[in-house]
DNA sequence: CATGAATGAGCATTCATTCAT
DNA sequence: GATGAATGAATGCTCATTCAT
């Protein structure tokens, strides 16, 4: 379904092992030197496998910085769905999720930017390949959105604009982490963010439900 | 003050024309090819100018790179600014700037784009350089927000994260145009973005203040 | 007495199995894709059997390369005297042989071909061998040249430079088949051709034996 | 009209005077080592420039390749010719062809054994353009022929098939020059070919002009 | 000042060969 | 004996930079 990345190599688990050393190596490299500057020895060194190793897993540079970035997609759409085990209600869904985005991204900031930074490098191929997993992510986003408004719990917004604001307040941690960190936390940033949008969104009987389950939680 | 490109020529006029040239050929090229996939050749050719021509304006490809991001910065520095020209009230002014960033980026997201794929591949004493200019361009909006606490209108609240929310409110338009632009424009995205910020920063006599700016407003 | 192959493996009869599955294939993608450009994996893969095994019958690519030539010329050895099995004079065993010769090149030409375009890929030893089985093929001919001397039914003659105008003769249709092809068949070639040598050496005693013989043919 | 190989250099006497350069090196390395054998480095060290420069009039190494038997076959056709400026009749120009054509080729056996080595290490276009070349040079005998037989001084024959009887006898003196010039000289080699073909090939009228000929020439 | 030919270090990729299993 | 993953030297080609004109 998706331009899968060829290999030489049959035995699927060896496959496997050797692509993520790689992947390993190269995400490190990748997001110190970028992709440009960073040499197909410096990953096989770093990865501490021969120079040509790495071709009997790969066809192309171009392919290790798609699995590289594809790895960082993949994280995501597993990440962030567990946010929702612990059940809840759709406000509590939502704020769950937005949470999970914002730390599954405070966790490996560097692969963020490095998706920002090297996406472009890539082949028309491989982008929409890419894009279409962002896509898949925002999923995760517009399901807790519509869910809130078919409970009533928020007002009937632009569901995909809205997606995407949240999407940028979980990137922008990564975009901006540099200078954020100086005189803010992950945490209260996610916070003061979620009250931001929930200000806004949340109707009266959103409100209502909110400030139950927050006391309820402010008890424990 | 700032680690200034270096060059052969003495005349400055000349210097000013031909990196100005240099600089149209490279942004272009920049935005659409990326940094290293681009020559000097395609450079200079794209300028209509020799090859070694160059070198007498530049040290090195690095300082194009430079060039071309303090270019971008240099505009949103002069364009931010002249929101203020109207005049208005705290609350206007707040909203005058914060629409003008969004709209001076929305004007070239290509080049917001570049700086946000490219900046690391420059040297880290020219990185500190457009740091510095992006904090330089982040207290426009600082200033606004603090007159518009100072007055009363805003809850104090921790400025430079906001101003933070704000620079992503901007620079989010450029990142995620691809898809933005499919389900809404960019008026409306500034719009109801100011609305969220202001949904949350507003005390009640700002709410007054800002009431009455609208009505006033939409009475035109 | 030749240089021989060595092979890691014991019994014979394995050893002469897998080197002429190696030589089969390699012949083909030699005469396709040039020696160069063509890899041991090509060849392994193409005789169905693992990289590694070639080299338990072989100790290195060139010597593929001589299996496939040797192959060559060994076919030209025990072929081309066949055509004395039918008997006859000398004109007759002579004429029998130019044709043998021409057919068993007309039969394979990608051989043929293949041999003057690689032998000097091989090394020097290597290519002694080679030339001196050309050499014990051209006896075949010179043999026969010196029988119709003997007999008088040839003018006596350069023998050695009259055997290569004869190998020429049968080299050049594998040389130029892609052009012959299109306006001759090998049959009239070689008619042709033997017209041409027998016109210049027959002696008249020579001519009375030959016109004797064809007449014969041509009765049948 | 042929595909023509690009130069990034504009100056056409620049051009020229290094491509001859590169030609000239690797003519003389292609013959000795092969065109595989040999590297872009061998090349450009053995004409004295840098290893760069020759991308700057050359597009691929398989571009010198062609370069290198363009030449080769470019010197046929211009020294061919020449032979004809003597003047004299039908059989004597014939006759001034086939020499000129195998002193030629006598002169640099290497270049003919070359360009039957590696003339399919070309991609098909060049290829198409080599085998033009050769049938351009064909030309210049077939029109011998031709003249010959109009005038009735030969046989009419197949002209294409005899054509390529004399395109081997000159070719053939390199294909074989290893062991021919061992017990003959080229001179020799000539003048017995041409007998053995004039042998065949001259009407009673057609002997009766060549012996006037000889005499004419015996006398001086 | 301007030109563009020349330089040569650097890099992705290939492939003959080895060797542990 | 057979396999095929691993090795790493070799090589075509690029491109930032220099410098003679």
């Amino acid at each position: 379904m998706q331009p899968c990345v060829v290999s030489n190599v049959d035995d699927p688990a060896l496959v496997e092992m050797r692509r993520s050393q790689f992947v390993k190596a190269a995400s490190e490299l990748f997001a110190r030197k970028g992709y440009h500057r960073t040499t197909i020895r410096d990953i096989t060194q770093s990865a501490g496998l021969s120079t040509g190793l790495i071709y009997s897993y790969v066809r192309a540079k171009e392919d290790v910085l798609f699995l590289v970035l594809e790895n960082v997609l993949k994280s995501y759409l597993a990440e962030i769905p567990r946010a929702l085990e612990a059940g809840g209600g759709p406000v509590e869904r939502f704020c769950a999720t937005v949470r999970a985005y914002c730390e599954v991204i405070g966790d490996k900031p560097d692969a963020t930017q490095l998706a920002y930074r090297e996406t472009k490098s890539l082949g028309a191929d491989y982008q929409t390949v890419i894009k279409n997993m962002e896509l898949e992510t925002n999923q995760l986003i517009i399901d807790r959105i519509e869910e809130c408004i078919d409970a009533g719990y928020f007002r009937p917004v632009n569901v995909e604009l809205l997606t995407y604001r949240i999407v940028l307040l979980a990137h922008g941690w990564a975009l901006k982490a540099w200078r954020l960190q100086q005189f803010t936390t992950l945490d209260e940033y996610i916070d003061e963010g979620l009250d931001l949008f929930l200000n806004a969104l949340l109707t009266p009987e959103g409100w209502a439900h909110y400030r139950e389950v927050r006391e309820g939680r402010g008890v424990q």
